[in-house]
DNA sequence: AAATATTTTTAGATTTGTCTAAATTTATTT
DNA sequence: AAATAAATTTAGACAAATCTAAAAATATTT
């Protein structure tokens, strides 16, 4: 049995393990992430250790074992369906979903969450772009570039976010892109890494580096 | 803020109090609906007390307030909603949503069991036969007899269940019983209070008392 | 009305997840 | 290599929800 606290630091771990470039994820990382403080953050790695679902040294740092991968495939699978679900049955708009998945992925339930697959018609991904884990935890990977690695001159078609919080998603709702969203870089301004689309061949709009650098595309051209 | 485990009193101290006559419930009927002891219920009776979502006093047993109805209210309405999803969209038995509702209810989010409500179609019914509230916490008032208070020669459509647990709904699955099916009392042997009924005008089946003690019909004649 | 039985509450512990403050270890500077 | 800074762990405490055993209140029986 795993609980839902649990359940979130393993996600956690996975989440900063994918993000950054070390194999170790470190305490106050995940303090961070959790909105937590270092010391809870140890005795719940003690914890999992433990339980065999991370690898854990003290003072070196901590990484997921195979059993704690699994489960962060399951959850990551769980709540990118309900994500899924709530953007394409009911009408949910991408940046509005997060925080309910974040509740309905403790759902503790194998044939829910296969049923639910189901009944999407088995998407490979969510509507932040991200891949669904299907029911063995194999994950679809896709050729993708960053924006702000494009060149001038080159197009492609966005199909994921790195980041997933209200405001960036409503940031780019007010631009006017969105997952399948067709952008043309006609301009780089070296300055400030500022660039110029062309958006689905028509409106152009000014990005921020910040805003390019989280951004996936797949190039077209 | 309201916890889930405090939900889940709330949601018993309704249920008894439905079922039963008394109007004050006692401490150890929560203990036991909720498989705890009454020591802990007096813990928690004090908390939802001190958060006026009760009416208490030492000793005498203990009430909903109004704001504590209107939150078993919407508890009743979320847990219904999503049985009837389970059963209307993903394809589950009628005997196998229970559990999983009973973890779906304690998601917050108005505007998803609102939403959830239209993707549903407004259902007045979920699919034991019991009454949604509405956003409001109205709920709709149906006629309705038990089973075993009908007469020989009667009929009617059954529109509801007393009970949930999977062995009774199995066993109704068995003898060819659900929502809807029309049934005819073909006669009645006082030994046992056990009955035969015409079941949808096919074959005949023979009833015990406490079957028949737990399913509700609209009399059609 | 007294004795007995039942129900309910209190007292004192336990587990889980959390916190602050202090101690320890590791990393970085000088 | 010593000093300083940063990261991490430990110590000790707390709130929530639970438990067992004992005490108190209420209900039932004689
Ligand atoms: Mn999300
Ligand atoms: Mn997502
Ligand atoms: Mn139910
Ligand atoms: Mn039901």
């Amino acid at each position: 049995m795993i609980t839902s606290t649990e359940e979130d630091y393993i996600k956690a771990i996975f989440n900063i393990s994918q993000s950054g470039k070390r194999e170790l994820v470190g305490t106050n990382q995940i303090a961070e992430r959790m909105s937590t403080t270092a010391a809870s953050v140890t005795d719940m790695l003690r914890k999992l250790n433990h339980k065999e679902l991370i690898v854990y040294e003290k003072y070196k740092g901590v990484k997921l074992s195979p059993m704690g991968t699994m489960q962060a495939m399951s959850l990551l699978r769980k709540h990118r369906l309900w994500e899924s679900f709530l953007v394409e049955k009911l009408d949910f708009a991408w940046d509005e979903v997060h925080d309910i998945a974040e509740q309905l992925e403790h759902i503790q339930s194998n044939d829910l969450v296969n049923r639910l697959d189901k009944y999407l018609g088995y998407p490979k991904f969510d509507p932040h772009g991200d891949p669904i884990p299907d029911a063995q935890g194999t994950i679809t990977i896709r050729n993708q570039i960053v924006l702000s690695t494009m060149e001038v001159g080159n197009g492609g078609l966005v199909v994921g976010v790195k980041k997933h919080d209200k405001d960036f998603l409503n940031h780019l709702n007010q631009v006017g892109i969105n997952i399948g969203t067709e952008l043309e870089l006609t301009h780089k301004y070296p300055y400030d890494q500022s660039i110029k689309v062309k958006i689905d061949n028509s409106e152009e709009a000014l990005l921020s580096s910040e805003v390019c650098e989280n951004i996936y595309l797949k190039k077209i051209r």
